[in-house]
DNA sequence: TTGCGTGCAAAGGTTTTGCATGGCA
DNA sequence: TGCCATGCAAAACCTTTGCACGCAA
């Protein structure tokens, strides 16, 4: 059965994910860092691991703009749960937005359009502030969250 | 300059998009259902029309679930430009939302978040009504584009 | 006739799979 | 020792690019 042995590459990536709190990683994100900070973990272990993360939830998993696969390691396999996700299309940053309004537009779908909405596969996309001010593709930083001051 | 010459291959991908409806199609979809029907249209021709078509608005481009790009026509450039999108997971169809919520939504991300949402790269993922009730995957014709009745 | 459009073939990039070896329990 | 985990190499995919030929204007 999968999962039973635990093993370096196992115990280092997860430590790695969490250490990168909300930040989202490509495959070659994770095995490029990970060998920077002395770690060698082969893509195709990095791939599979992911993957089972996901399957069993403590990772969401989503395209970006240019169709390659990123990851994000979510702790409490509910914190990313209840709220929503916005990427800006420009950096490819994600944002978390948990705004009573999405709630209700979740009700809303639901009770009018028959239409269960899924906060864990929804993203929402967009032009950041950042990026629209600059005008051009920039990178925020290492994660790019921020609270909502407006709303909860 | 491009789009200067009135070929048959674009005639006949123009055709083929149109009587598609509201239909969504990878590139693959295409060539085989064209050709299906007698018209033989090269793989690399559709990617660039297509992409052409992408870039001038009247088709919409996004990445499903499995990360395959997906193309739909719009035969109005701004038919779809004012509503937003719903996929379901289950099926992959693509539903049609047309709620002030939405607009009161991106007032929202706007005003208070910094956000400009856009509705044509934006997908609301859940799983439909059919499939809720099904209990399972099906295939819900040849468009699943639904009118909202309960707001505009 | 000119030069855009087409499509084959090849290259490019990402992800998956096969298989022999390594290492946990 | 038994069996899952790992990682190399190759395959499988999807998409883009190079280039010679075809065809619209």
């Amino acid at each position: 059965m999968r999962g039973e042995y635990n093993t370096r590459q196992k115990r280092e990536l997860l430590r790695f994910l969490k250490e990168g709190g909300l930040r989202h990683f490509s495959v070659d994100d994770v095995v490029f860092e990970m060998d920077r900070q002395g770690e060698k973990v082969g893509r195709t272990t990095v791939y599979r691991y992911l993957e089972q993360l996901a399957e069993q939830g403590s990772v969401r998993k989503y395209q970006n703009a240019q169709g390659v696969t990123q990851y994000q390691h979510v702790a409490d396999a509910d914190a990313c749960g209840g709220h929503f996700h916005m990427m800006c299309s420009r950096c490819g940053n994600l944002l978390h937005v948990d705004c009573r309004l999405m709630g209700e537009l979740s009700d809303h779908l639901m009770r009018d359009h028959g239409f269960v909405l899924d906060p864990r596969e929804t993203i929402l996309v967009g032009v950041c502030e950042k990026c629209r001010n600059d005008g051009e593709a920039v990178d925020h930083g290492p994660d790019g969250a921020e609270g909502c001051h407006h709303c909860l």
